[in-house]
DNA sequence: CCAATGTCAGCATAACTGACATCA
DNA sequence: CTGATGTCAGTTGTGCTGACATTG
């Protein structure tokens, strides 16, 4: 049975999976610090100025709520920490710690040296191209209810609901 | 703030996103067929001959009772049907039914399509390495300690328990 | 008796919706 | 007042572990 070759959203999850797997190793081979995929994720669209909760959840493309409850286990853990805004006293921005700061840098460079591993066993061209790929436009998944137009001009692939 | 570029695992969640949004959007405008991620895996590891739950569950890295659940729901949605194995009775085979077979191709080209559509918005060139890179042989997660070499030399990165 | 299989039950986690208080 | 925000619930779905009967 002939599978029209693979799944290429399956290649993608597969690949994916790749790079978390990698990095909960070294994270668990390197410190306690424990890191679930969402957590990881959340580091991701942190900046370092602080943001809302609100925000990260838009750039997360979850609730509110969920973001909630992520933002607070990472505080819990002493990686995150809620200082006021001083623009506007109902808002609170979140931001990386001292040591919240260090996991982020030991998260990143692991990343990087993954995507080098990764570079070395399938080529740099590949590796490049791949990344590259991914980088490029894709627009809005097609079919997709379309007010999403304004969305798409908004330039990310992001919904924000 | 340079992020050294966007995160790559992250680009990969985001690509195969993009797919899934586009399969769940295409499947609930033409059917009513509930489609769950899992469900799209489930599809994915099945063959058109009949398989145990158990070796569904190694394919999809899953434990036997998730598979079986997952089963169980797409056998209440009629999508799926149990026969006993005619070579041992303690086993019973998981088919597609007719309209599970009919929901198949009608993924699978749901899947090829986007694909296309994707090709035509990256350049048939990048969606083509997209693809190439996915499916180089990528090995086992580096730094998973030695002892998985082992793993490493049964073939997959799936990993069986 | 042993090992694999199919299945039932309980638990944990993580997403969601609902509701509400607060403040610009 | 309206709307956005932060937060406290409650609910659902999905995966896990534990346990057990069946069968080769």
């Amino acid at each position: 049975m002939q599978d029209t070759r693979r799944n290429l959203p399956q290649l993608l999850g597969d690949a994916r999976r790749w790079f978390e797997e990698g990095l909960l190793a070294a994270v668990e081979a390197g410190s306690v610090t424990p890191v679930s995929p969402t957590q990881t994720q959340l580091f991701a669209v942190l900046d370092s100025e602080g943001t809302t909760v609100a925000e990260l959840a838009r750039r997360m493309g979850v609730t509110r709520q969920t973001a909630h409850q992520a933002v607070h286990s990472l505080i819990a853990a002493g990686l995150l920490e809620q200082v006021p805004d001083p623009a506007s006293a109902r808002r609170r921005l979140i931001r990386r710690t001292e040591e919240g700061e260090r996991a982020h840098r030991r998260a990143v460079r692991t990343i990087e040296q993954l995507e080098d591993q990764l570079a070395e066993r399938i080529g740099r061209e590949a590796a490049d191209a791949l990344r590259a790929a991914l980088e490029a436009p894709w627009g809005p998944p097609p079919s997709a209810h379309q007010h999403d137009a304004a969305a798409a001009a908004a330039g990310q692939r992001h919904e924000q609901r």
